[in-house]
DNA sequence: AAGCGTATCAACCGCGTCGAA
DNA sequence: CTTCGACGCGGTTGATACGCT
């Protein structure tokens, strides 16, 4: 048995509404307020459908509604917000006055989805040869998957992107970061949401320059005492000021590309000042440098998270099929040999559009104090040269550039330049690059 | 200038949830 | 406890605007 239509639909006027209509809608509701859609119509006389009415009044009519176009800052609000809340727009809407839930729907789907198309690898374009692993397009499957939204089906372009790329006078410059943009944005304390969801994002700037995100919040009462810190550091105290707590190490203070502060004590919780997130099933974050320890175990810890996130981060180590591995967040030994500078000078994130680049952010951690720099200094364009990541010990350098190998040809040519078909792609080499993107 | 392809956004549709009866 | 109506939400569609050739 079908669902009764909210309305009669024969004599119910459809489309686009006139201004007859609005007027109508607009001075019975100052007349009567909102609710009781059904009736509203009839009462109003309009031949709309009460669900309509309501559609026009909440996304156009309403006064308190902010028109004109997304600012940056809203932008920016959006992508964090959509990594912690996923999909649920009317959330979003309700952290964002006077914007409606179907302007950032409309808005996500039509800008920043594309932004996550782009960054995702697209399988129809991979001159991979199938195989059982694909690295870069799979992690970003993964990342995409939790809140990073769905990619536009139909969508191949934009006009936005026409108009820039007819504008622009220096395509390979990359995108500012200094601004609104780089501003860290307070997460709104969702609390159900958050306590509910790990989820992810990736945004990537134009001009073939990336910016990475990976942002998540799985709140647990076990983390709660991060998030305290966290948001201590949004507001202003900066990473150093956050002292550790009685019993607690400050293993590492690792920077967001997003310009938030992602902190690890050492009982392996992460933490992102836009939420918090229990890494403990995934890795270890022991090292005081910084060391990413990935594994597989998903059982040793949930005491100290929900069982919802054990669940939930069960699942993602699933998708990772998750070995061991053992690869470094810090980039900063200094280091005078031109060969490991040669074998870094691969890893370049001025890529192209089937190409990934990937380069940490710890790796701008200042070694001396673990003092953060500014993450505007970063040079995006050339991160290697401009960046010191040339100046990475042999290990680091080799791992990278065997990990770009594995990458940055689709063909899975191996550091030797070997061809490899796939199978050579190894769960460890999978595995760290995993780590290496969620470092 | 015309035609075509694509982006944008308002509106529609169906389903889930909630509260009242 | 069940049913039903109202509402709200997210996904999708379609008309229109816009850019390119």
């Amino acid at each position: 048995m079908g669902r009764a239509p909210c309305c009669e639909k024969v004599g119910i006027k459809r489309g686009r509404w006139t201004a007859e209509e609005d007027e109508i809608l607009t001075k019975y509701i100052q007349a009567s307020g909102e609710g009781s859609w059904r009736s509203l119509p009839k009462n109003a006389g309009l031949l709309r459908c009460g669900k309509s009415c309501r559609l026009r009044w909440i996304n156009y009519l309403r006064s308190d509604l902010k028109r004109g176009n997304i600012t940056a800052e809203e932008e920016e609000l959006i992508i964090n917000l959509h990594a912690s809340l996923g999909n649920r727009w009317s959330l979003i809407a309700g952290h964002m006055p006077g914007r409606t839930d179907n302007e950032i729907k409309n808005y996500w789907n039509s800008h920043l989805s594309r932004q996550l198309h782009k960054f995702k690898k697209p399988d129809s374009e991979s001159s991979v040869p199938p195989g059982p692993l694909q690295p870069a397009a799979e992690v970003m499957d993964l990342v995409v998957e939790h809140g990073g939204g769905e990619v536009s089906k139909k969508r191949k372009g934009s006009r936005s992107n026409m108009r820039k790329n007819r504008s622009s006078t220096n395509p390979s410059q990359p995108k500012e970061l200094a601004g609104p943009a780089a501003a860290t944005v307070q997460m709104p304390r969702t609390p159900t949401l958050e306590e509910e969801t790990l989820s992810s994002a990736v945004s990537l700037e134009e001009g073939g320059t990336s910016k990475f995100v990976v942002s998540s919040s799985l709140m647990t009462d076990a983390c709660a005492k991060r998030e305290r810190r966290q948001n201590l550091a949004s507001t202003g105290t900066t990473s150093d000021e956050c002292t550790p707590e009685v019993g607690e190490t400050k293993s590492s203070v690792m920077l967001q590309p997003e310009g938030g502060l992602m902190t690890s004590g050492s009982d392996g919780a992460v933490g992102l000042d836009s939420g918090t997130f229990c890494l403990d099933e995934m890795m270890n974050i022991g090292d005081p440098d910084g060391i990413l320890t990935f594994h597989g175990n998903t059982t040793s810890t949930k005491e100290t998270c929900s069982e919802t996130a054990a669940t939930n981060v069960e699942r993602q180590c699933d998708n990772m099929d998750p070995g061991y591995y053992t690869t470094t967040t810090r980039a900063s030994n200094i280091v005078d040999d031109q060969e490991e500078t040669d074998k870094l000078g691969k890893m370049d994130v001025s890529n192209g559009r089937n190409q990934i680049g990937c380069t940490s952010p710890a790796a701008h951690e200042d070694h001396h104090d673990g003092k953060l720099d500014d993450w505007d200094d970063w040079q995006w364009d050339e991160p290697v040269v401009q960046n010191n990541l040339t100046t990475l010990p042999g290990e680091e350098a080799d791992l990278l550039s065997w990990l770009w190998d594995s990458d940055n040809n689709n063909n899975y040519l191996n550091s030797s330049g070997n061809f490899d078909d796939g199978a050579g792609m190894d769960d460890e080499k999978h595995n760290a690059m995993v780590a290496w993107l969620l470092s």
